[in-house]
DNA sequence: AGTCGAGTTTGACAACTATCGAAGCGGCGT
DNA sequence: ACGCCGCTTCGATAGTTGTCAAACTCGACT
């Protein structure tokens, strides 16, 4: 670990478990609650959602930071809390390549949230 | 409207639109956002995400109040607090009979939520 | 009518969060 | 070497949230 380099995501949730049928099939337990609901917490302001939304949509499978703060009203200060915030519940990924930074999405945690979600009917 | 009832759910984003594609295809407006965040963040605390798991799978599609509050180490004015965001975000109804308020799940939002997450490789 | 039990609401408070501006850092280009 | 640009971090602050105990409501059963 030569370099922390402060863009590093938290290894979360997604890596520890196999983890989870859909909560309508089976009911969670108190630790797994803790994990996601971290997960869902991240996702749970709008500035973070149409984040996550960007850089999970963009063509490159890839963002530029410079592309997103534009997109929106607060300081890039402001976003770049938010995008820590993502990256520290493991639903994106960060690497800084010259003057800038590039943001990608971590589908592994997204698809553990979607097959929690998927009602059983 | 003759009763409000205190255990009405607010009718919350499922009624309003036929919304919306995955994340990862379609980047969502920021109403859609502030709408889709609200229920993002009512899963985004752990008792919450437990309660509404238990909700969700109980195996007569309802639950008793009198056997969600057991299960939890926090007091029954904080369980049914919690209750109250499931409802205001959609996630759940409630209905009174007898002495007993029984909980049941609303899937459409968690499968518009699922849906939504859902990565597209 | 009176009481009891199940849940909800209210009020209060500590803990957390979203936001900003300012300061810091890492690379480029001159 | 120097200054600039893109982005992150720090420190401060107003606002929000999770929690509890106490007060209240609704229905059931004497």
């Amino acid at each position: 670990m030569s370099k922390p380099s402060a863009l590093a995501s938290t290894p979360a949730v997604e890596d520890q478990a196999p983890c989870c049928p859909p909560l309508a099939q089976q009911r969670i337990d108190a630790g797994t609650a803790v994990n996601l609901s971290a997960a869902f917490k991240a996702l749970g302001d709008p500035v973070r959602l149409q984040l996550m939304s960007m850089i999970a949509s963009a063509p490159d499978g890839e963002v530029c930071v410079c592309d997103l703060t534009p997109a929106f009203e607060v300081s890039s200060s402001t976003i770049s809390h938010h995008l820590k915030t993502l990256r520290e519940a493991g639903l994106v990924d960060a690497e800084r390549r010259a003057s800038w930074v590039y943001y990608r999405p971590r589908p592994a945690l997204m698809r553990q949230l979607a097959t929690l979600l998927t009602p059983n009917d």
